[in-house]
DNA sequence: CCAAATCCTTGAAAATGTCAATCATTTATT
DNA sequence: AATAAATGATTGACATTTTCAAGGATTTGG
């Protein structure tokens, strides 16, 4: 389930700040909610000049790679239903962006790839999420982002084999 | 504020975990959302117990708290729009769980508090809540899991504030 | 007092999430 | 090799959630 901000994006702070002294403002559950919502926003705003949002731009993302991902793959990676994939795909590869080609060794699958269109958009759209990134995060230092992001890692891919 | 993370992983793998190499994996906004994600599931499992969700178990929780909150308060505090407000309180009204009271200087508004039933469920329920929290962060140390609380709490509010 | 703004509520439309069934293909069993 | 079971992609139906716009009640500002 997923907590959405309703509030502009250049809207002021929090106009009801005063229930942070509520017991659930400790929550990790919650802050996460929190900061999730307020994040996929500013992305989304960044993303939408490429006609993108976060779950196009992730889909992409993996199809520049040169992993060659198969739809059940990018399924379970995103823990999106294979059915949405098949939503996403189809208007990227409408759009030109990705390709399916049929699998090597299992004509089942269909491995997406990104076209050099899709690469060049791509290039374009990870520059402006990761400066909405850097935007969000302004008010923490250096240390305290890398901090965040290695503790993030660690519990997302925990029990799994090492990322990057 | 020490920050620091013990950045040993290692096991085997879910069964994507292939695609972990993109760099979006990297990104805080797509870890916020796995890790939110992942968080979501555990709590409502937990919270089901109680007929509660995350929506719900949050809006009594703030009834809760002696700040007698108005639904224009928590709509905004939680990022909802005024209209899911009013559902969620619809049924925690009709279960007995919270009550509308008008506001005292403003006879538009309507003060949401709990009911003791409702006090009584969700002490139950935030032992659960909380258990599932220390579960779903069981491969951080109780450092890792303090810096995290401290710097999504920093963010959130963009204010420094001391963790328990 | 009047106009504008605010709070809650309702309802409808759009977007998402969830599930079951199907076809083509592969894997496992005999 | 033949058959059964399992898997990947796709479609479509259905429930849930998000998002908007409008309305009645009340307050606020001129």
């Amino acid at each position: 389930m997923t907590l959405q901000v309703n509030d502009g994006i250049e809207g002021a702070g929090e106009p009801s700040a005063r229930l942070a002294e509520s017991t659930i403002s400790n929550d990790v559950g919650f802050l996460l909610a929190k900061l999730h919502a307020a994040g996929s926003l500013l992305n989304n705003a960044a993303l939408a000049e490429f006609g993108l949002k976060e779950r196009s731009y992730s889909v992409l993302a993996l199809a520049c790679g040169n992993l060659g991902p198969t739809q059940r793959e990018l399924a379970d990676f995103l823990s999106l239903d294979p059915s949405q994939i098949v939503a996403l795909i189809d208007e990227l590869e409408q759009r030109g962006l990705v390709e399916r080609k049929p699998g090597i060794s299992d004509r089942r699958q269909k491995l997406v790839t990104a076209t050099s269109e899709g690469r060049r958009i791509h290039a374009a759209a990870q520059k402006a999420a990761q400066a909405a990134e850097v935007a969000h995060l302004s008010m923490l230092t250096a240390q305290e982002v890398a901090s965040l992001r290695a503790i993030l890692r660690k519990t997302v891919w925990a029990a799994d084999a090492p990322g990057p």
